[in-house]
DNA sequence: TCCCCGTTGTGAAACCTTTCAATCAAGGAT
DNA sequence: ATCCTTGATTGAAAGGTTTCACAACGGGGA
């Protein structure tokens, strides 16, 4: 291949002073047209908007943002971009921002505390507006200096412990509790829950609700198993899977409940694939009622969150505090809820 | 929820002129400090850092940036991002700006080109340094223009038209011929192709590429169906799976081609939940190969495509046309590979 | 004819950083 | 005592934009 000629500028881009000179105008009246178009005559405004095309002008944002002092752009820093829910997080967020004229810039931290630190310095020198994040962990004492050296923040998916920002949340507790409760309705007695690791302040609270759950219908802790994963994955789901069917015939559960939809996923392929039927066998509920979840050739039962309704929540959320002088930091909290399907129906 | 403190700062956020002033230095010294801490004596770099911790200093990108003229900063305009094959790609292109200390921001068109055209329109005005795309249009004429005005680019998963950019693509007619000769090698002699819109290139190209594999094996046009579906998404699969299903027996296919993963594994659920067997009534091979095309209840065959190193190997020309001044453009392509499971070999 | 006002256009200052030539101090060699 | 060298520090310029006080111009009213 070879290379195609470069352009033909010499080293530097254009500048609104060049942008000026060959319009025959000042530079002021360059940034006029940009930006106050209503403000300069008609026959001007033509020629400079002329004299941009010709240059190929392309205004420095660098240059305005240091002038301006805010850039018009929030960033979201996701905990894994290759979850969708996540992804369908983001959306919300996107919605929301592009309705308030903001540019929206995604970060994948990858679970890596050291990753999501690199990014949150790197957007704090950006001078984003506003920062939304799914923190690897809430309690990191970097999230508050953020917000003390200017920039505002918002936390999704998790919730504020420092009262220096706002967080929206589901319940995940509620979550826990009404995913055994529909477990119990079936008429399971014996049931698992999986996921982990325990790091992961999603998972604890979604077994914290099931157990709470669990003793309110009197039945022993014993017969609620723990089965802890290393990840939230579908490869983990998997191992889950045969773990269980490692236990003997009288210690196994009736019923799981997954903490995600992806360990729900790879759960129920490997039950499947061995031969045993769901829910007959063996009932799955998961979590998050991902776009696949409902597409499983057993489809699966789920706790779904509003997942674009929260990323808009945050970015609502947001855009106040950057606005409004007024802005009160809040811990908005939507509720869970049960979608009944196929593997836990029968 | 009351309103904590905000920040004691006086409006401004601290500047390198506010740190030289506390620590009795002058400005350009704290640039030292920060760019090249060996030109800088122990006693005054530490009296610096003092400063620049009291006073909670975060350095100015956009004033660097101004300066500069140059941003260490990569950007990948994503089709779909909740497309988990795009996320993949995403995540080999962040491994390979990681390794070149690049920050890498994600944008999503989501398939609408007004979306993408504004995506790049700001990072243009933001300087970033190179840009990767997979674009709703690869012949759209901005792309050649941005490069002409100066900021890199690398088309990801399309082929480069114009010759004044990289890219990097995986030959899409190969794995439609793949994953219909496999369908031949089992036995089949009436398919249908399900897929769509056909502005799709990725679409034509797969179809293209069956269609010559059938033809080579000398079958008749009319025993390769053809099902348009409105977009590449779960929900379309199942909607095709209920046109296949409506056609009268001796027209229906026995196997099917998915043009992508996401069709396939909704048209499996819908297959499987309608009560056919896969593969003995229905055969299924998808595209992508997805990690959840491995989880389906049944595991679905699919056409790898190698994810992560696509998204690698952009990232790599991309850094080379950046630093090195004798870069020549260049069309990579990648091939597939047949993935046969359960979906396609009973 | 003169004054005032509204409309256009101007030019310099400010935003914050990096760079580079120049200065300064101190110590070693002559 | 003087000169040189080395290493540390300085100060000013440059980079592209926006803003704002101001000038220039033309026209309407008195």
């Amino acid at each position: 291949m070879s290379r195609t000629a470069a352009s033909p500028r010499p080293g530097r881009r254009p500048s609104v002073k060049d942008v000026a000179e060959r319009a025959q105008v000042s530079l002021g009246t360059v940034s006029n047209v940009l930006n106050r178009p209503d403000r300069v005559s008609a026959s001007t405004r033509d020629r400079v908007e002329r004299a941009m095309a010709d240059l190929g002008f392309v205004l420095n944002e660098s240059a305005r943002q240091l002038r301006m002092g805010r850039s018009n752009t929030f960033a979201y820093v996701m905990l894994d971009a290759t979850n969708p829910f996540f992804t369908d997080v983001a959306r919300g967020i996107e919605l929301a921002a592009e309705k308030a004229d903001l540019s929206l810039f995604l970060c994948n931290s990858d679970g890596r505390s050291t990753r999501e630190g690199a990014h949150l310095a790197h957007l704090q020198q950006q001078r984003v507006d506003g920062i939304l994040i799914t923190p690897v962990d809430p309690d990191a004492p970097e999230l508050p200096r953020i917000v003390q050296q200017g920039t505002p923040l918002v936390v999704v998916d998790r919730a504020a412990t420092s009262g220096s920002f706002c967080s929206v949340t589901v319940d995940d507790r509620l979550g826990g509790r009404i995913a055994i409760e529909h477990l119990l309705d079936q008429g399971h007695t014996r049931v698992a829950f999986v996921g982990g690791p325990d790091s992961i302040g999603q998972v604890r609270d979604r077994y914290e609700g099931a157990c709470e759950a669990w003793r309110e219908a009197g039945l022993p802790d014993t017969d609620l198993i723990r089965v802890e994963t290393e990840a939230l994955s579908v490869q983990e789901g998997h191992v889950a899977g045969e773990r269980l069917a490692g236990l003997p015939k009288r210690k196994r559960p009736s019923a799981v409940f997954c903490a995600n939809d992806l360990v729900a996923l790879g759960l129920l392929q490997q039950v499947v694939s061995s031969g045993q039927r769901v829910p007959e066998d063996l009932a799955i509920v998961g979590y998050d009622d991902i776009s696949f979840a409902a597409g499983a050739a057993v489809p699966l039962s789920s706790v779904r969150q509003p997942r674009q309704a929260l990323g808009r929540a945050a970015a609502e959320l947001l855009i106040d505090e950057v606005n409004n002088p007024d802005h009160e930091h809040q811990q908005v909290e939507f509720t869970p809820e049960l979608v009944a399907r196929t593997s836990t129906l029968g």
